[in-house]
DNA sequence: ACCAGTATAGGCAGTCACTGCCAAATGGCA
DNA sequence: TGCCATTTGGCAGTGACTGCCTATACTGGT
C-alpha cells in the first residue's frame, strides 16, 4: 500500500521487535516475559511496541503477508466453484514461502499451541478475517457460507495443531488439502470405508 | 458429583454471580464494569470471583450443565454413526431447555458475540472441550475426528451467531442442525443445487 | 452436641498488560 | 534551511489476575 521511508522502517522495526519477542518468549516462556523486556532487545520504547502490536498475543500471530482486499477476493472466490478456488489459493500460498518463511510460522504455530492465551486471539483474528472473506464473496446463501467458513477456519486449525503435534514432518498443505477434501466431501462416508 | 452442602452453596453462589455479572454487563458494557463491582452485586469477595470462575470471560461463558464424563461419552459416541448419535444427543439437549434456560442463554450469547474478548474464550473453551470428547471418541483416524470436531465447533459457532444475528426467531436446534447437515454432506452440491 | 481436622472464603499486596495524555523528535516538503 | 504533520517516548493511571496468610465454615467421628 504505503511504501514511504516511514512505512519501511516501521516495517523492519516490527520485524526485529517480533524476532526478539520469539527469542525470549521461546527461552523463558509466553507469561514470563514482559513487554518491557521485548522492548527493550528491540530497542524500541515499550510504548511503540504496543501502538505496532496492539497486544503482547500480536507480536506472536502477527504475519506481514497477510494483509487482504476484498476487491482481489471477490474476483477470486466469486466463481463457480470457489472451494476449487480456495484450494488453488491455498496451494500457491504455501508453494510461495520459502525456508526462512516456513521456519518462522513453526516457531510461531509452536507458541501459539503451546499457550491457549495466544491461540484464542490467534482463532478470534482467523475468523474476523474468513467473515470479511465470506462477507465479501457471499451472496444469498449467507448461512451455507458462514458455516463453511467458520468449519473451514476450524480444519486449518486442527491442520495446523496436527503439523505441530507431528513435529512438522509432513508437508503442511497436504495436511491442509486433506481437511479441506473432508469439508467438501462430508464426513459420512469415513465410517463406511474404513482404511 | 459431589452433593454436599459445601458444593451446593458454591453452585448457588455461581449462579448469583454470573446473574450479577450479566446485569452489570448488559447495563454498563463489559468493559466498565469491574470485577469488584460484580463482587459487591453478589456480596462476595473479589478474590472469590476469581476463584470460582478463573477469569472475567467465563463470568459469561459458565454454564453449570456442561460437565462432560469420558466414560458415557465413549459409549455415547462410539458406535457406527457417531454423527447421528451426536445430532440425537443435540436435540436431546435443546428440547430439555425450559424458556429460562433458553432466556439465559441468549443473554449470554449477546454478550458474546457483542464482545471478541468473550468470543475468543468461548471459543477455546469450546475448542478445548471437543478434543477431550475426541479423544475420548477417536482411535486410529485422529485426524479425521479432530477435524470434524474443529469444524463441528466452528459450525455450532457460526449458527450461534446466526441465530443472535437475527434476533432469535428461528428454533436454535434448526440451525445446528442445519450446520451439522452441511458437515455431514459436505459443501459441494449447494453450488450445483441453488434454491 | 462437641471437638478435632480439613476445606474454603476474605484480605492484602504485588505484578503486569494495556491506555490516554503531553512533550520531544523525526521525516516530508517548499 | 525552516515549517508542518506524523510519530515516538515517558509518565501516570486503571484493572485483571495471582500468591500468601489468616479467619471462618463445613465434615466426620464420639
Amino acid at each position: 500500500m504505503d511504501h514511504g521511508l516511514q512505512h519501511r522502517k516501521k516495517l523492519a522495526a516490527m520485524h526485529r521487535i517480533q524476532s526478539a519477542a520469539l527469542d525470549l518468549f521461546e527461552e523463558q516462556g509466553f507469561d514470563e516475559v514482559a513487554i518491557e523486556a521485548v522492548a527493550a532487545a528491540a530497542e524500541v520504547s515499550p510504548r511503540t511496541v504496543y501502538r505496532y502490536f496492539g497486544s503482547k498475543e500480536m507480536l506472536v500471530i502477527w504475519d506481514d503477508e497477510d494483509e487482504l482486499d476484498p476487491g482481489a477476493l471477490n474476483a477470486e472466490f466469486g466463481g463457480d466453484d470457489p472451494i476449487a478456488a480456495l484450494r488453488e489459493a491455498l496451494r500457491a500460498g504455501f508453494a510461495a514461502l520459502g525456508e526462512d518463511d516456513l521456519l518462522l510460522i513453526r516457531r510461531r504455530v509452536t507458541l501459539i499451541y503451546r499457550y491457549p492465551a495466544i491461540e484464542a486471539a490467534m482463532i478470534l483474528h482467523g475468523y474476523e478475517k474468513s467473515r470479511a472473506i465470506a462477507a465479501a464473496v457471499g451472496g444469498e446463501d449467507a448461512f451455507e457460507v458462514q458455516v463453511f467458513v467458520h468449519a473451514f477456519v476450524g480444519g486449518v486449525l486442527a491442520a495446523m495443531r496436527d503439523w505441530c503435534a507431528a513435529g512438522f514432518s509432513t508437508p503442511p498443505f497436504e495436511l491442509v488439502d486433506r481437511a479441506l477434501t473432508l469439508l467438501e466431501h462430508g464426513f459420512t462416508r469415513k465410517r463406511a470405508t474404513p482404511s
